[in-house]
DNA sequence: CCTGGACTGAAACAGTCGTTTCAGTAACCG
DNA sequence: CGGTTACTGAAACGACTGTTTCAGTCCAGG
């Protein structure tokens, strides 16, 4: 990974924040961040492979939320803070298309993006959860709803942009289900 | 709309089914469905004509949904049955795509899709609950977050397909909620 | 019969796509 | 200095895109 191709990666980054990945192509791409084609394809193999740096690229922007909280609502509050802040809504756009179009797209850089963070974030709130919960099936079960609450917030956020009503939401559930356990 | 189109419009529905809209082209889709991009543009007029009407075919599908109950938890557990069930998954991919799309491109046929369908189901639900509480604040929070519940469940199932894991989450999270209000 | 509308086939149009070919510049290293 | 490596520009390639042009077939209605 040279220097050039930091440069261009990142310049590549905010152009799909802005334009998305769905019809990204690189005539257009390089034309808007000084570069060319075939200088992308020097330095990424391909267009396949400029995607696949772009996904990972935006990966990096989600790695702040990976401390540890030790618990599992107070983790979902500050994750909710993160998605719901206006700055991010670009990249929550660019993570909703590169899930859906690898649901449909089982090849191409895409491929297993949905399944990987799924099991990314699943992780990440399991590490939230006191151990003797962690592994019950009451603990399965709260972490993934907690996950489901969060990534339907995020979408009605990014189509409504109704950013009280759906917070509202969301404090409604994590206060409710913080002090109950079965 | 004539015999010919329904015909038509069906088969290519199938097959939108079968292989997502993002990267449906007119000659393969016609020579799947027996037709030809001629035939296709001088039915639909253009191919974003043909894209909106299958949109508006999709949403068919949801309309069984619509039938009225008179409390919002037994509706969701209503709807998360119909969304869990495996026949509907190639429909809900197609939703999502479809979702994320217009996200990001606010002209073509997607253009509004995702605040349509947030808006009506959200109208759906309200439809679920009592009068007295549908127009609280407390009310509003509670369908919203009843959707986003119901949303990023589904979003877990496409990925995972693990149905039960989701299942018990959702059914947990609905019978918590059904007989607390603030 | 024949006129008009619904429908269809074959081919071409102009454009965009990712990628390749061939060429060249610039910088660093021995 | 020679040579290797990193990078770049211009142009072309073949494949594909939505759409159009021109032609034709079929069939119901007057």
């Amino acid at each position: 990974m040279t220097a050039r191709q930091d440069e261009l990666l990142e310049a590549a980054y905010r152009y799909a924040l802005d334009n998305g990945l769905a019809d990204l192509s690189l005539r257009p791409l390089a034309a808007a961040i000084g570069s060319s084609p075939r200088v992308l394809l020097f330095l990424f193999g391909s267009k396949d492979g400029l995607v696949r740096a772009l996904l990972e690229r935006a990966r990096a922007d989600e790695r702040p939320l990976l401390d540890d909280t030790k618990d599992l609502d107070q983790a979902a509050v500050r994750i909710w803070e993160w998605l719901a802040a206006a700055e991010h809504r670009p990249l929550l756009r660019l993570w909703t298309e590169s899930y859906a179009r690898s649901l449909t797209e089982p090849d191409g850089p895409w491929a297993g993006f949905a399944r990987a963070t799924v099991d990314d974030w699943l992780g990440l709130l399991a590490a939230c959860q006191p151990p003797a919960e962690r592994n019950t099936a009451d603990g399965t079960a709260r972490r993934t709803l907690v996950l489901a609450v969060l990534r339907g917030a995020m979408l009605d956020l990014l189509a409504t942009g109704d950013e009280p009503r759906v917070t509202a939401a969301v404090r409604r559930q994590l206060s409710a289900t913080s002090h109950r356990h079965h």
